[in-house]
DNA sequence: TTGTAAGCGTTATCAC
DNA sequence: GTGATAACGCTTACAA
């Protein structure tokens, strides 16, 4: 592979020239700006990314962590944020926590060795105290998760009233009695949508459960299994609310071969609004939030801060959900499939 | 940030052996080596990523090339080769074509820059002439696509079989005319797949359809516009080879949606046996390939070409497919959805 | 407008 | 065992 000193050479120039040509910068006559192109040209030239990641100190790559990847939330967020950095001129890195945070602090790890200029992550399983470190090798930035004493850019719906709109909405189509899913249990996401499930609850009197295995809802197998567990240990439940719609699908599956009908005996609300919540019959009513604004706030806030140097400010987006009412809910009025 | 000559004047010895200890090198005693260690912990150094690519000529990055991560089939893929990747030490890139030539291009160019060790395409929209310049600059393995002239690592599964499987079982199942669904059509895959589509109605002699918005089917979108495409055109068609899951999802929520019954009036037979094939009611007939396996073989035959510069070389890699015969197809027999 | 030379942070070579 | 020193390929003062 050919370098800058040997196009400087066949151009008959010196490497600082080049370099300039390289750069569009100013202070280079046209011929041997000509000379120059040509040159690369001819040699097939083309600058070496690690030599100029060492000597500009930056690498114009970001991070984005992310539980797994084939979870549609999250491969929606990664689409629009790939997009969006794309635009920008910065690669994107993959960094599959797998719900672990060991896994989660290998990957801040890439911040400290600067081999990334900056770090989304969409969820999180260590303490802030812990990640807070991070912040001193690179700005990191929060999208999803609403981590209190984050001291940094972070972007989110209002979890708590989004999980107060959903009960709310089970209530008033009838349910006597609600369960409660989540995912990770520790997460901020889960705190904020419990507290706005309680707060409904509270309003109307209604009865809940809590259960174990309630808690690591993540998929449509976990769906499956719950619905069974809810079949043997508490079949009165007639109203459930799931932090997915994979979870809800799930449920409404198993549901349908047990013959338990959809939402008259059981009612289900799903969220993130993803395409499997319509496709399924009945379709899974559920919270919609703006991923793809969310995504691209994100990354306009991360490259900001890199190009910037801004780190250690709160500064907070709240994005607007909405309710998508649909048939595994509606019990009074018929909605059209 | 503390530097390797910050740890090395701090631990009142040189570079070199600072280095030595950070690679794990023999030839430095056990008293000194402490020292270096503690030292390094004292300024809480972490050896920089830029200066190791330049010196070592090597980036630990490998770039994979999808259309959209926001496709399950993709998103699978992704999934596993990331992990296989993170276990060999490696990250990885996303790279999203949105199905361009021209960003295929740009993102082939980070093989020329040396910001990737090598790369993985999972799909491809440029001829392999072009694709071929690259290989001088690192390995490319082709994971999912079969390039009849690629002198390079493939995997995939024998996309003509699987077709012809599908296909053979729609006419088995007693459809007299079949549609011929596919994604980019000038991919060697959707080529493959026409021919077993096209052995499997010659044995038999049953009609089929063309259609040219039957070309770019890839989501469930397309399959809905589709369904109506036929019912205006074509109501007579009673079976469809479809390229996806999406796209079959598509077709039959359309279908429900006007009082079309499947399998009887249409049977539909979707590909990749994803997660969605399984939810939607009815199911959907599928051909399931292993994706995770195909994956992490792409990946591990890319380190082996990267770490011994192996290149230039065809070696193929063919995996099995089976087909899952659900209820979007099976007329005769029943089965317990 | 162009060129010389220093240096980004490592690691490999070679001498001690 | 240990340590100077010279690269790796690029950009940028500073000089000319």
């Amino acid at each position: 592979m050919p370098t800058i000193e040997d196009v400087a050479r066949h151009a008959g120039l010196s490497r600082t020239t080049v370099s300039r040509v390289i750069n569009n910068q100013p202070y280079v006559c046209e011929e041997k700006r000509q000379r120059v192109l040509s040159s690369m040209g001819d040699l097939g030239y083309v600058p070496n990314s690690s030599a100029r990641r060492l000597r500009n100190k930056k690498t114009e790559t970001i991070a984005v962590l992310l539980p797994r990847i084939t979870n549609p939330f999250f491969s929606h967020m990664m689409e629009a944020m790939e997009k969006k950095a794309s635009e920008w001129g910065y690669q994107v890195i993959v960094c599959q926590t797998h719900y672990s945070a060991d896994k989660e602090i290998d990957y801040l790890e890439l911040l400290r060795k600067k081999q990334v200029d900056g770090l989304i992550m969409t969820s999180v399983h260590n303490d802030w105290t812990k990640i807070e470190e991070y912040l001193a090798s690179g700005p990191i930035v929060l999208c999803n998760e609403n981590m209190e004493e984050a001291n940094t850019a972070i972007i989110h719906i209002d979890q708590k009233q989004a999980a107060y709109d959903a009960t709310m909405h089970l209530v008033e189509q009838g349910c006597k009695k609600l369960a409660f899913l989540c995912g990770n249990t520790e997460s901020s996401i889960t705190r904020a949508r419990r507290s706005g499930f309680m707060k409904a609850l509270h309003n109307r009197g209604v009865a809940f459960v809590e259960h174990d295995s309630f808690q690591e809802a993540m998929d449509v197998d976990n769906g499956r299994e719950i619905l069974s567990i809810i079949q043997e240990e508490d079949p009165e439940i007639d109203g459930i609310f799931t932090g997915s719609d994979e979870v809800a699908a799930g449920i409404i599956y198993e549901a349908i071969q047990r013959g338990i009908s959809i939402p008259e005996d059981l009612a289900v609300v799903g969220f993130d609004n993803q395409t499997i919540s319509m496709l399924m019959n009945p379709s899974i009513s559920t919270v919609e939030q703006p991923i793809v604004d969310m995504a691209n706030k994100s990354v306009e806030v991360l490259i900001q801060h890199i190009e910037q140097h801004l780190r250690q400010k709160r500064e907070e987006y709240v994005f607007d959900h909405t309710l998508q009412q649909r048939n595994s809910t509606m019990r009074n009025i018929a909605v059209p499939m």
